[in-house]
Formats: C-alpha cells, sequence, structure tokens
DNA sequence: CTGAAAGCGCTAACAT
DNA sequence: ATGTTAGCGCTTTCAG
C-alpha cells in the first residue's frame, strides 16, 4: 500500500528491543527507561515510522474515529455544528467519518451501521429526525451516542440543543410586542421530533394564551425558493409577523417580499429560528434565534470523548443558551 | 467493543463450512454453489453478523475509505465541493474521513500524514495552498491524490478545477464593456497557487491589453468584515469595478456599499469569482463566474476511484466549464 | 523495565 | 466449490 512500509517490528529490530517495547514507547506507556526510550525514538525518527492505524484499532479495540451524522453538508446549520465537533474532535486526537444522510441512497440505520462496522468509537447524530431503526440500530450497540442539535422523543440519548419552546415563544412575543397579531410558523419537515414536541406546541400555546385564534402553520417549506414562493399565502392570509425554522428560507421569503415591493419589517416581520451566516449577511438583516452552533457541536464532541472514555458523565441532557438578535427584520418598538 | 460481537468465525460454525467460504460470500466472490451461499445468508440474518471493517482493512490492505483535506467546512465553496465528492463515494461505497486543517493546530502535512496512517486509500485535497511539505508526504505514498477545486504550481498531481485564467477575463471583459475602467481585484490570500498563477496574471494583461493603468490588486481581504471595511478603500482609488474571489467577501463590499448610499451596479460593479448559494441570496444578487463545484467535487472522487483501481486515467489535469452569470451587480449593457 | 507469545477478525494464496 | 493456513501490524497479558 505504502511505498515503504516500515512497521513497528523493523523498529524493534533496528532498536535491538522487542515490539513490545517499541509498541510501549509509541503508546507514551511510562514503563520503559529513558535511554531506551531515547534510543527506540531514534531509530523511529530515522525509519520514519508511523504507526498502523488500522492494525492498532483491531489489537486495541479502539479506532480513535468518531462517526458524524448529518442531513447535508451544505447547509450552514450543520457545518457550523460540525465545526464546533471537529476542533474538540481534533484537541483530543479523534478522525471524523462523514456521513451524509439527504441522499436517498442512504438510510439512517444503514449510515450508522456503516459507522458501527467501521468501529467508530462513538456517534454524533445531527439529523432532526431518529427513526425507529435507527434507535433500533443505537440500542444494538455499546457504542455511544450523542445528538447535537436535536433531541429525541423519549430523552433516551444524550443530546445538547437548547430549549426550542422557551426560544420560540420568545420569538413570538417579540412579534407581538411589536403589535403584530397574524402570526405564522412556517416549518421544514413538520414530522420532526424538534417541531412535533416543541416548536408546534408552543406556537400553539402561543396563540391560544393570547387568543390570536388558530394561526398558520405551514409545512414542507425547505428552500429558498419555497421560501420565496410562500409570500402570496402569506399575503392572502393576512399574516403580519412570521417564524420560520430555516433561515434560507426565511431569506427566500423575505427576497420575495422586496421584490413584490413589500415593506420588511414595517409590512412583515420575520424572525429567523435557527441563524447562521446567512441570515446576517442579507439586507435587511434577519432577526434571529440565535442558537449556539459552533458550541453545541463542540459540548457534544466533549461529552461524547467522557462518553467512550467511560467517564461519569452528571448531565447528558444539556441545554445551551440561546439569543435573540434584534436585527431589521423586525421593528422592535 | 459491540454488546454482541459475532464474528466470521462464529458463522462459519452455525453454517458447518470454513470462515474461508463466509469470507466468500461476504465479498460476494462467484466461487460457491448456491445452496451454500444461501445457508451461509441465512446464518448471516439470524445472527446478524456485520464484517468487522477494521480487520478487513488489515487483512485485505484496502480500508475503502478515502480522505479529505479542506480547510473550512463552513465555506459554503468547500462544502459544495465535498457534496459532489460525498455522493460520488457513496455510489463507490467508499467511507470520508474529513480533515479540516483551518485550525492552525493542525498543518496541511500533518494532516497528510493523519490520513495516511489511517491507511485511506486515496486523498482529496482542497485547500488553495500546497505547502512543500504537503508536496513531499504526497510523494512519499503511493496513495493517490487528486485536487479538487484547486490546483498546483507544476500540474504535479492530478486536478479538477476550471480555467481561471479565462474566466477571470471574462468576468474582466464584462464589466469592461459595461463602460468601467477603473477595475480592481480583491483577493483572499494572494500567494495561493490560483492567485499567482492564474488570477492575478489574467488581470495585469487584461489592464495592460486595454491601456488601464496598474490597476488595483487588494490582498487578504478574506470575509465579510474585511470586505465591508474595504469599500472606504475602493471609494478612495475611484475604482468602479471590481472582481472578489470570495462571494462572502463581495457581499461584504456590497452591504457596505449599499449601507454607505452607494449604488450597486450603477456605481460601483461587482462580480464574484466564486459563486455559492450566498452569491444568488442577496439583494442586488451577484453576478458570478459559477464554478460547478458539485461537478468538479464529484469528477475528482470518479477519478480517484480510478487511480485507486489502478485503472487507465487518460487525462488527469481537467478542466470543467465555468460560467458566467449575471445578475444584478452588473449592469450588463 | 523488558520480552515472548497469543491474539484482534479477516483475506488470500494454496490445496484439495 | 470448499477448506487450511498464514499472515496483516499492532496491543496486551503474562513471565521474568
Amino acid at each position: 500500500m505504502r511505498k515503504q512500509d516500515i512497521t513497528i517490528y523493523d523498529v524493534a529490530r533496528e532498536a535491538k528491543v522487542s515490539m513490545a517495547t517499541v509498541s510501549r514507547v509509541v503508546n507514551g506507556n511510562t514503563n520503559v527507561r529513558k535511554d531506551t526510550r531515547d534510543r527506540v525514538m531514534k531509530v523511529i525518527n530515522r525509519l520514519h515510522y508511523q504507526p498502523n492505524a488500522v492494525a492498532q484499532g483491531l489489537a486495541s479495540k479502539r479506532t480513535t474515529t468518531v462517526g458524524l451524522i448529518v442531513p447535508d453538508l451544505t447547509n450552514l446549520y450543520f457545518a457550523e455544528l460540525s465545526k464546533g465537533i471537529d476542533d474538540i474532535a481534533l484537541l483530543y486526537k479523534y478522525n471524523i467519518i462523514i456521513t451524509s444522510i439527504e441522499n436517498r441512497l442512504m438510510r439512517e440505520d444503514q449510515a450508522i451501521q456503516g459507522l458501527l462496522n467501521k468501529q467508530v468509537d462513538g456517534v454524533i447524530y445531527m439529523s432532526d429526525t431518529l427513526p425507529e431503526e435507527a434507535v433500533e440500530a443505537f440500542k444494538r450497540t455499546d457504542t455511544p451516542v450523542v445528538l447535537a442539535g436535536t433531541k429525541d422523543s423519549h430523552s433516551e440519548f444524550p443530546s445538547v440543543a437548547i430549549d426550542y419552546k422557551k426560544a420560540d415563544t420568545e420569538a413570538l412575543n417579540l412579534l407581538y410586542n411589536d403589535g403584530r397579531k397574524n402570526l405564522a410558523l412556517v416549518l421544514g419537515n413538520p414530522d420532526t421530533v424538534v417541531n412535533v414536541q416543541n416548536r408546534i406546541p408552543a406556537y400553539k400555546k402561543f396563540m391560544s394564551d393570547h387568543n390570536l385564534g388558530e394561526g398558520h402553520i405551514y409545512s414542507n417549506v425547505k428552500d429558498h425558493s419555497d421560501g420565496y414562493n410562500l409570500l402570496s399565502q402569506l399575503d392572502q392570509d393576512g399574516v403580519d409577523g412570521v417564524i420560520v425554522t430555516n433561515d434560507v428560507t426565511a431569506v427566500g421569503i423575505l427576497n420575495s417580499a422586496i421584490d413584490a415591493g413589500k415593506k420588511v419589517p414595517e409590512e412583515l416581520e420575520i424572525i429567523t429560528a435557527s441563524a447562521t451566516q446567512i441570515a446576517s449577511v442579507v439586507r435587511p438583516a434577519l432577526t434571529a434565534i440565535r442558537q449556539p452552533l459552533y458550541d453545541i457541536g463542540a459540548v457534544a464532541m466533549r461529552m461524547l470523548t467522557k462518553l467512550m472514555n467511560n467517564e461519569e458523565v452528571p448531565e447528558t441532557q444539556i441545554e445551551l443558551p440561546y439569543e435573540i438578535l434584534k436585527k431589521q427584520s423586525t421593528t422592535n418598538e
């Protein structure tokens, strides 16, 4: 496979020690006399020896590799989560195998099984939907899993996220205080755990608490173009304030309004429930629930390192603080 | 490691065949009688046997894993490239190990070495800079490498990209035909191969061919805020048309202009040299050189699969067609 | 502190 | 068509 294939055996021979000793110095085992350690190190450097991680993995049953399951890399929401994960993984010397499941050729449970076959030491799961087969796949294994930026319906798995209910309620309240009474909620997939258990109930409760009627929930609005096309419906329904879960979708609505000569925020207020770089870069900039995506990823990965080392993890259901960033798509009165 | 650790040996015993035969059916080897194959398959399913990819990798010296080296996952340029890579990798059943090198804790050659230690079957390199140590690291190995969305200075490595010189010249010409004479070039890192060998020479040649003087090249303008702050300099230099390599940077300039009440495109035309989703989502939408990022990634990965199988690859320096997307940041007269 | 030896789970000749 | 037998390169008892 490699041009030069220096093995631990070559080093042992050259340094006149056993492979066991070489293994010890490679792994930083302290039970090696300083001068033998130095001698071995010298040979390692001279021969440019590099341990074969696959062989190490087979022998030690640890691959120092974690698997990431993510719907779509080109969605900045996941990219920013991944960055937090990646930085902490680097810190703890773990490699990352990424499996993208947007492609319909790959189901969630297949993705999980594939990672387990690769003997990853842990998995971070970022998809907003966790099908039953995926739950089963996780339960069949001892490999630890952490959910990042999402939750499962029974809180069976460790997770790092924010309090979506509270955040949405606060956002709705902002619109309400700006005088908006015809509030709408725009969702992508309406069947995700977060939507079913948090966003939709929070919305319904808010509407009923404030006697605002049934309101309007729009589902399956997933990208810029869906958002763009939704505007006419919003107009028709007389919506004057809207929470949009995905910020690219929110930008679609915004651009549609701009192109139609509809004033944002005067005639329509928009809040995106997940701010990525895109939300801050458009004009008018979008008021947003800022989830600490990088931190969510980082904390999730940190928790996973503990789980992989069988360390004590006192709290496995973590909620990080969010922030409501008031920008130009709300009047903020 | 796993709760249930069914090995090929267990299957062999239960199916009353040798492990070799089990291995054969697992790997789709045809030299197995149909009824034994069926019997083995039945046991595999009953026991939920899953091959240990690490052991397979050690024995076969192939890991069906490729390494990706990427500067920054949250840059859509790389995310879109990665998506193309990922889709083709899935098609050919390769897993992907991602190594991000933006973090200063990780040098290019260390990233490469790390991937080689993991015994990846191939590497796709996406960073726009390829330091000498990285070149050396690649040369020390037989593991194939493909550059995606970038080039190396001596065309030593297979690569998939576009003709940057031609594209830039065409973009400059568009500005010129719109009547702009004070043209500028805005770069991130000025020392990348693409900038040094393609963009800067193309710019200089264009300026001199059209007697437009020295022109202005601005370097190290890397993000939205850098772009935002650059506007005053552009004003000072009387620039009326600008090519910006990074589209987030371009948006920074655009937003700065909007906020300063400067009309785009009337007073300043902007073309971004790499269009991601962001370029099309801002208003006015950015005129752009549309690089087929997804395709570049896909073609690079496809080429890598051939290289990994020692197949013939007639052309290793591939240039894909680009497109100039005329949008609202140029007048397009 | 160091070495010998037995695997880790699988593939790949080589036999039969 | 199937079985036998060496490894792949390393870690990890177990002795000493």
